[in-house]
DNA sequence: CTGAAAGCGCTTACAG
DNA sequence: CTGAAAGCGCTTACAG
């Protein structure tokens, strides 16, 4: 027999339905639907019936028939930029926990950072019904939305807000993050700084852009245009980035970056330069505290992020009905030695 | 209106059906059945009206009705060990990228390395009848799931095999990534070396330490009892084994580590340590390469290990019924400078 | 080209 | 305590 052999309809294989466990035990469909859900008002010799009947042939219940007549799936979707990425892992981790305390599945998706992927993703996975979905928007228009949430998909958007129609959303502090630890910088004797971020479109990376803009002119720094640099967070761009602002007649003396993914590649480039560099970045990452110097950085916390927006769309599912809200989690700077790196004498 | 309204009975709010269609463009119900899945047979004029109808109602297919009548529910399950390990991440994301090249939704969870966790996970994933399961398992005996996979759910196990049955598997090689890291202490110089891993039962930890042992033997060295601890991946656990094996009579001179987990909080308490300790550990690390000295690890490649389970798992779904098989990926040693700082010259 | 009937595997509402 | 009938929202198989 050759390997490549197919069978012919795959199916369910050949499943046992309560029909054939009712049939095997002589009793009504019913009478096995209330064995299988644990219901009263079965006779414990009938229930042993049907229970033998149930072990016998293997039987398990197909949710996916019970949930079409029960009209809810105990599913939630949660769409985030890339799995791959550790700053979503303990987000990911604790939206998981919630869904499961509440009894529910979680499928989950990336939108690569891609609004059209975004969409095509969060469409399917209202056309399987999940109950709610938890998103990390990629684009900024979620009036596709609309007809779904009005028909009831509770919705909560993480990380950043939703664009153009009005939902819950659970966000960090990405202004007030940035701007503290740019101030830390100019505290430190910091004037020229720069600014490494993801692409402006993303709404944390404009924020924190913003808030970098902010620290600057409460100090009354103008900062020059080759001191800010946003686009993609691949290692080359980044690079080119810093090199540049480092050459020239005003180098910067020191660097704030926008993301994790950045900051990693910061703290390459600037391994290798000959002078040191002070620098801060948004997002703890792993080991920070072990490089020389260790790392400056303003952390969020994901789990709480993950946590408390998981939260939020249970309470909606629950039914509650009150206006669309947004929640801003702190950030907190921690000072590891990078930040805290003083400006060159000045010739 | 008090904040805690109720809906009544949240079904799937009141979303439109088919029959709502048909009945608005005044056709039958299965000419709107053609029109939304773009089956040939519908004049212009009729596909118009229909069209028109979907799109004043807001129609949206439900795809998990659509699932019990076709058998299929173009889904797959993936139960790995924790969600938040950056270990996972690329494996979980590259198992999702094949998913969505077949058109099938990914549903995650994590076992957190407890059998009874993974159990119920994978039985509820196929209650709900998930096309295929991609399991990284925590238990030892999976003899449950012999009714499923007869039943028809492929299953692939990846990163650990199955345990007493037979089923299709694709791993690292655990046993000859560790004997050549150890072989590669022992080429510097090193006699006295310790082993600290995760918990014996967990199958690429006992494999690790085989290699450990084999490279020990193979080099005509008797490990002392001390050198080798094996137990949970917390800090704490860690750290004490750590300290143990630095110190008495006889300390270590070199420590392998088993997984990327363990050698974090090892490269901890070495940089706190005052003599230098050589280290190679299993699975690499963000910025290994940028501590002082580098990390010397032994990588495993996270990402291919899924895109070959869920390439083997549509394979599977696709009706091949060969046998199952057992794939082993190979590792790379990474020498940054951890592995190969020579041991104190004896006194 | 079009549609009425039956059925996927369950639960609901009801009757005995 | 028990079960037959109807229905969840689709697709299948068939007839016109």
């Amino acid at each position: 027999m050759a390997d490549n052999t197919r069978r012919p309809e795959p199916r369910y294989g050949n499943r046992p339905t309560m029909k054939d466990v009712a049939a095997r035990a002589g009793v009504g469909l019913k009478t096995v639907s209330r064995v299988v859900n644990g219901e009263p008002g079965v006779t414990p010799d009938t229930e042993r019936r049907v229970q033998e009947s149930i072990d016998a042939l293997g039987f398990r219940r197909n949710d996916s028939a019970r949930v079409l007549r029960k009209g809810r799936t105990a599913s939630i979707g949660l769409v985030l930029e890339d799995l791959a990425d550790p700053f979503y892992g303990p987000l990911n981790r604790a939206v998981e926990e919630v869904a499961r305390a509440h009894g529910a599945l979680l499928i989950n998706g990336s939108s690569a950072e891609d609004p059209d992927r975004e969409q095509e993703l969060v469409l399917a996975l209202c056309a399987r019904r999940v109950d709610g979905l938890i998103v990390i928007p990629a684009g900024h228009d979620h009036r596709y939305l609309e007809p779904e949430i009005r028909a009831g998909v509770a919705t909560v958007f993480v990380d950043r807000p939703a664009g153009r129609i009005d939902a819950d959303a659970v966000l960090s502090d990405s202004f007030g993050g940035a701007r503290s630890g740019v101030a830390h910088l100019i505290a430190h004797g910091h004037r020229r700084i720069g600014f490494i971020g993801d692409q402006p479109r993303i709404h944390t990376a404009s924020e924190r852009l913003r808030g970098y803009r902010t620290a600057m002119a409460d100090a009354g720094l103008a900062p020059h245009e080759d001191w800010v640099s946003l686009g993609t967070t691949a290692p080359e761009r980044v690079r080119d980035a810093v090199v540049a602002m480092l050459a020239g007649p005003e180098p910067v003396t020191a660097i704030f970056t926008g993301n994790n993914r950045v900051t990693v590649t910061v703290v390459r480039v600037l391994a290798a330069h000959d002078r040191p560099v002070a620098l801060v970045g948004f997002d703890d990452i792993e080991l920070a505290d072990l490089l020389d110097p260790g790392v400056t950085v303003i952390a969020q916390d994901a789990a709480t992020l993950g946590r408390t927006a998981a939260e939020r769309l249970f309470h909606r599912l629950d039914g509650a009905v009150d206006a669309p809200s947004r929640v801003v989690l702190p950030t907190r700077l921690i000072a590891r030695g990078s930040g805290e790196i003083p400006p060159p004498a000045e010739g």
